[in-house]
DNA sequence: GCTATTTATATAGCATGCAATGCAATTAGA
DNA sequence: TCTAATTGCATTGCATGCTATATAAATAGC
């Protein structure tokens, strides 16, 4: 019997990741922004002020991710630094001025592609859909080397 | 309302495919393969010889990106390449010796990933879980500009 | 048969993501 | 207080994925 892709729950859900990502990079590309920014925008909304650690945690990604998000991001203008008061090692991000102008399209754009993907869903199944991934998440995380 | 990653269906999507790609890496690294390289395996599992093109249409990814995986598969001799008698301008891949020699490795990955993933799900709950992910894939796909 | 279109692939350029490593500042333990 | 461990971040190097573009071969329309 052969590997059929449909019935693959890994393949499925990284083709709905790509498909989730060319989405919301379609609708942001015309402001200059993309997928991975979204997580960040979240994290920083309404002035909020975090370290990079704290934001690694937002978006669940590695911190060297993490890093070059921020370093395009504030080559873009989009974010404001300044030194941590409290520990000399650590930097606090905030979104700049041009980032705040840009959040409610953000904010749309997330929930124009999810409304997109569940649709033709009912409630119970939305429902479903988030319960399911949250349980595969919780599952594979088991399998992450310990931190 | 803040955005709560917990309930957005395309972050959690794309969490969930990162730790897919992750747990998948973690076993096929000591053989020298990685994730991407599933979707080629199988479908050129039993010797089958297929086209760019047809590879491409096999992984559902774009052509340049189907091209460069093919490009290191080569470069670490897992494929075996002979022009098409039947068109100039095409290629057709194999796997090598070596690369066939790993399949059942590869399948005993994916298969192990995805059921630890589904793992604590009961039947209908792993049914469910593809079929969303085939709803929202499809539903996804009729944002993508036309071909 | 000749031109226009389509198709198969290649390439450039970039973003996103990872593991591995190194360094400096902080914290913990004796 | 002094050393050892931990923490926050930067950097390197690479794979994977995308869009945009170019080129040659094949096909279609006339």
């Amino acid at each position: 019997m052969d590997f059929d892709r449909n019935s693959s729950s890994g393949y499925m859900t990284n083709w709905a990741a790509r498909l989730f990502a060319r989405a919301i990079d379609r609708r942001l590309k015309p402001l200059g922004l993309s997928s991975a920014h979204m997580p960040v925008f979240f994290a920083l909304a309404r002035g909020h002020e975090l370290s990079q650690r704290q934001l690694v945690e937002a978006a669940s990604v590695e911190q060297p991710t993490m890093a070059s998000t921020l370093q395009r991001m504030d080559r873009d203008g989009l974010l404001s630094k300044r030194p941590s008061p409290e520990d000399r090692r650590s930097t606090l991000y905030r979104l700049s001025e041009k980032g705040l102008a840009m959040m409610d399209q953000v904010r749309a754009a997330g929930h124009e592609v999810n409304a997109l993907a569940l649709s033709g869903m009912d409630e119970a199944e939305q429902t479903a859909y988030l319960a399911l991934l949250a349980k595969a998440v919780g599952n594979l995380e088991r399998d992450e080397p310990a931190d």
